[in-house]
DNA sequence: CGTCCAGTCGTTAACGACTGGACGGTGCATTAAT
């Protein structure tokens, strides 16, 4: 059917050009003001929407509630066909379903399990009564989806919360990996990754992940001010349980504390319950209505205390909460900025303390772990190998009596091993000319184990930021590429006086590439007087006392 | 990797000290049984 000038999106397109006529920025800002009711656009806001008019790809990191949802619904306005929104969970595309509607931004649909019979979303697309299409990466791996959506001529694809592609891709939810394949097949229209938080080198990778072309690369400040940065030391676990349940207890305003399992959600929302206080548990074993139930709760201020694990938060956007208390640190810094980053958005103070045990890097250690099933790599890359054509992943999953997840993440690492090969289609084969399975799944195994060391080296960054003695905001802020190169003054160690002023003399510049004898090339990621941390490619990151680099001439200039 | 818990040991009866095994997070979609 297509969507021609015939189509009532592109008649409404057409008509747009019209009533917003002068330069590019001139109508983004005219369609803002007209259709959405936005009096001003931030100049990266702009920035981006440009490039993305003009044809290219952007990767925006902004804070939320910074306005990253206008970088795509505006440009969506102006651009000639339907706008394909990737958005990671359902409760995430209906809120923005729902915020859609109210305006007359072309009508928006969601596409997922959740769906009620009646209207096909889809239909709504085609038929041009629907501008927006919310989905999970999950219903781009079904290539009826993908065909039906190419026949629609997408003209522009928002990645939302793009860090998952980094963060999940690669064993939680491998169809994040697969995006790059279903954007070719959509014939790459102008893409936008968006997200609040991610170091540069995560940027790296969601850029080459995606396929993206011709990035320009939006990113707003990390800096926020207002929160106070803390961490507490304890040795013995029922110490540190005892002083979180008294802070959590007897600080003013709303909270969020965070547990590493979910039975500490429990038992800390317990505490908190004995010890007064409205606090709920929250995490993914609970049961649906349960978990929408505390949402409500906290949003209209109903809670002081929601305990939760990392489940809670993506889409969270409430201004006041004044404190987030983690009761065990998370898996890296890019999760804790996360985190924490849900206090103080109102921009009035707010505190993020880590109540902190080095043991608890354990369990993060742990999930980091797991091995690569190299048994059943052998099985897919041997099945395809020797069947020579190609081959539905439906039959093949059948066949193998295995999930979707479980397929995808071996077709992943197989790919990547250049075994085998994605049709556009979406059918599978073995690649012409690859290397035989077994040599293909010992590579796919250097690949898991590479993945592995970097991750692992998150958590050595995240016992990194729980044991300087510097400023706490230059770890994180340089953590995510940003030179600080002096004292905040308002966290703990530069309260207690012990952080040193930073001395920008040393031998290596930030972000320099550099080169080591033995774990190879890697980028300069932050300096303290006496050391300098490196992200290394194949193992991480790594810190090194400068003492010793100079006397056993580790890195070199690369 | 670290914690928790049930079970067992050892002593001299009711209670600690040890030990082995299980368990731990994030969500999509789909399916089978009511």
């Amino acid at each position: 059917m297509g969507n021609g000038s015939g189509s009532r999106t592109g008649r409404l397109r057409a008509a747009a050009r019209k009533v917003f006529p002068g330069s590019r920025a001139g109508r983004l800002r005219a369609v803002a003001r007209e259709v959405f009711g936005w009096e001003d656009l931030r100049s990266g806001q702009i920035e981006a929407m440009s490039h993305l008019v003009g044809g290219g790809d952007a990767l925006v990191v902004m804070p939320t509630g910074g306005g990253k949802s206008a970088v795509y619904q505006v440009p969506a306005q102006l651009l000639d066909g339907p706008t394909v929104v990737v958005s990671p969970l359902i409760a995430l595309q209906r809120d923005q379903v729902a915020g859609l509607a109210e305006l007359g931004a072309g009508g928006a649909v969601a596409l997922n399990s959740a769906q009620t019979g009646g209207d096909d979303p889809l239909e709504a697309v085609h038929a041009g009564r629907a501008e927006f299409v919310f989905l999970a990466p999950e219903q781009l791996a079904k290539p009826e989806i993908v065909e039906r959506l190419r026949a629609a001529r997408p003209s522009l694809i928002a990645i939302d919360e793009a860090h998952c592609v980094s963060a999940w891709g690669h064993d939680f939810r491998p169809d994040y990996l697969r995006l790059c394949q279903v954007i070719e097949r959509l014939g790459h229209p102008p893409v936008v990754a968006l997200t609040a938080t991610a170091t540069p080198a995560v940027r790296e990778e969601i850029v080459a992940a995606l396929g993206l072309r011709d990035v320009r690369q939006v990113v707003r400040g990390f800096d926020r001010p207002n929160l106070e940065l803390e961490v507490r030391r304890f040795v013995a676990a029922d110490e540190l349980r005892q002083a979180l349940v008294d802070e959590a207890a007897s600080r003013a305003g709303l909270g969020l504390v965070y547990a590493a399992t979910r039975r500490a959600t429990e038992e800390y929302a317990a505490a908190l319950r004995e010890a007064g206080r409205r606090a709920e548990p929250y995490h993914a074993g609970m049961r649906a209505a349960d978990r929408h139930r505390v949402h409500e709760m906290f949003r209209d201020g109903e809670l002081d205390v929601a305990v939760a694990t990392s489940a809670f938060g993506m889409g969270i956007d409430k201004p006041d909460v004044r404190f987030v208390l983690h009761a065990a640190p998370p898996e890296s810094p890019d999760s804790y900025y996360q985190e924490i980053g849900r206090a103080g958005r109102d921009g009035e103070p707010a505190a993020a303390v880590l109540f902190y045990r080095p043991e608890d890097l354990g369990l993060r250690r742990f999930f980091t772990g797991g091995r690569t099933d190299e048994e059943f790599l052998l099985r897919v890359a041997t099945l395809l190998n020797e069947h020579g054509g190609t081959v539905r992943a439906r039959e093949l999953r059948e066949l193998l009596g295995v999930g979707a997840a479980r397929l995808t993440r071996a077709v992943n690492l197989l790919e990547r091993a250049g075994a085998i090969e994605v049709t556009g289609r979406g059918d599978l084969r073995g690649a012409a000319g690859g290397p035989d399975p077994a040599r293909a799944v010992e590579r796919a195994a250097e690949l898991e184990e590479i993945r592995r060391r970097v991750d692992a080296s998150r958590v050595e960054m995240m016992r990194g930021y729980a044991e300087t003695t510097g400023c706490r905001r230059r770890f994180l802020l340089e953590y995510f590429g940003e030179p600080y190169e002096r004292l905040c003054g308002t966290c703990d160690t530069c309260r207690a006086g012990e952080a040193e002023a930073p001395d920008d003399t040393g031998p290596f510049a930030m972000h320099a590439r550099v080169r080591h004898s033995e774990w190879g090339p890697g980028m300069v990621m932050s300096r303290e007087n006496d050391r300098v941390t490196v992200l290394f490619d194949e193992v991480g990151y790594k810190t090194l006392l400068l003492e010793a680099v100079e006397r056993e001439r580790l890195l070199t200039p690369a």
